[in-house]
DNA sequence: GCAATAATGTAGTCGATGACAACAATGCTG
DNA sequence: CAGCATTGTTGTCATCGACTACATTATTGC
């Protein structure tokens, strides 16, 4: 099964994977589908057999990052016990932990959001990670921790603070060392602030 | 003055401002040397005698950028009156709004702060900007609004949430409509989570 | 003033790239 | 097993960024 078939019969799963791994190491900007066809050892033209595009390769590769933070944040909640400011502290750690293993798909992921076009997969994928936070917020509230506003406003706010930690961590602005720091920071004051009956 | 002269005296100042419209309209990405200077009325070397780089230009366009929003920032504090939280807020939504309409550049600007060879002239644009946020807060404390924690520190939290709320913005998570709220929200929380006196 | 020299612009070229089309090999289905 | 759909291959094109050699204009030192 490791001769040269004509057929690679794997060929859009091992694009993506190594897509993914130069995306990582040298940005997005660098990535170059004829590369990518070499390192993988086929023709130059084979992937757009998979990606009508390069754009659609980006897209693919955000969609799958979606996925893949979903998961990771679902685990980390789900890991934390049943505790909310746990379950919450370990989500936001989570998420900036993958904001900072992989800053470069994560600006794919928000680069690709707000052009319409590309399908609702990705949006819906998008959704699906977004709803780790608003469950969060939903548990908050039902343990009475938490104001009970609009869950979907007080989870903006949540998301924005953490996703803006990530930003500051990705622009090289906060070092590697005061991560931890500010994550920290940051989500005692989204809880001060959020408090039930905190005037 | 009008007239097609062999030194065109202007080109960097002109190549900048059309580079830098191009990439409001359609990206860093789509932005072409050679497009540039077809546009200007130049042959396509011209540029290079001004911008040793593609990414010359783009960290030059970056510094622009961190030149302008802090001046932004400082007018609409300084515009709001001397009040704390008027003077927070009106520096909260200048930013945002900075982050809406030039959303690429501001992209530029936290790409290009990462890598640390490109003379510390974009950070210290950069630092410049910040510093807008530094004098805020220790407004705050000076008042006694504000805990009296490492402005640093403070610092950040608010940054971040801000830059956070932008970053929602540029996604498309947020739509326009609901961008006032969204920053008020962030705000309220901010002061919520940091006045003095608050356990 | 003016000649040497620096600064700035032009023209030509190279290798790489993404998109496309024509063709070839393979897999699948009836 | 024949015909058709998939999936790869090869060749081509326009464009791009980077580089070089050269031309023109500014500036500076005498």
């Amino acid at each position: 099964m490791s001769e040269r078939r004509y057929h690679h019969g794997n060929l859009r799963a091992v694009l993506l994977d190594e897509a993914e791994r130069t995306v990582r190491e040298r940005g997005a900007q660098d990535l170059s589908l004829r590369e990518l066809a070499r390192q993988v050892g086929v023709s130059h033209g084979a992937p757009r057999r998979h990606f009508s595009d390069r754009q659609a390769l980006l897209d693919a590769l955000a969609e799958n990052g979606f996925a893949r933070l979903g998961a990771e944040l679902r685990s980390a909640a789900d890991g934390a016990g049943p505790d909310f400011e746990a379950r919450l502290r370990a989500t936001a750690v989570a998420y900036v932990r993958f904001a900072t293993r992989d800053a470069a798909l994560l600006e794919l992921m928000f680069a690709g959001k707000k052009e319409q076009a590309h399908s609702g997969q990705l949006h819906e994928a998008a959704d699906r990670a977004f709803s780790v936070i608003l469950e969060l917020i939903e548990q908050g509230q039902t343990e009475g921790v938490l104001e009970p506003v609009d869950p979907e406003r007080i989870g903006l706010v949540l998301f924005a603070s953490v996703q803006g930690v990530a930003a500051l961590v990705r622009a090289g602005i906060v070092e590697a060392g005061q991560l931890d720091e500010l994550v920290a920071d940051a989500i005692a004051h989204f809880l001060r602030g959020s408090l039930a009956g905190n005037k």
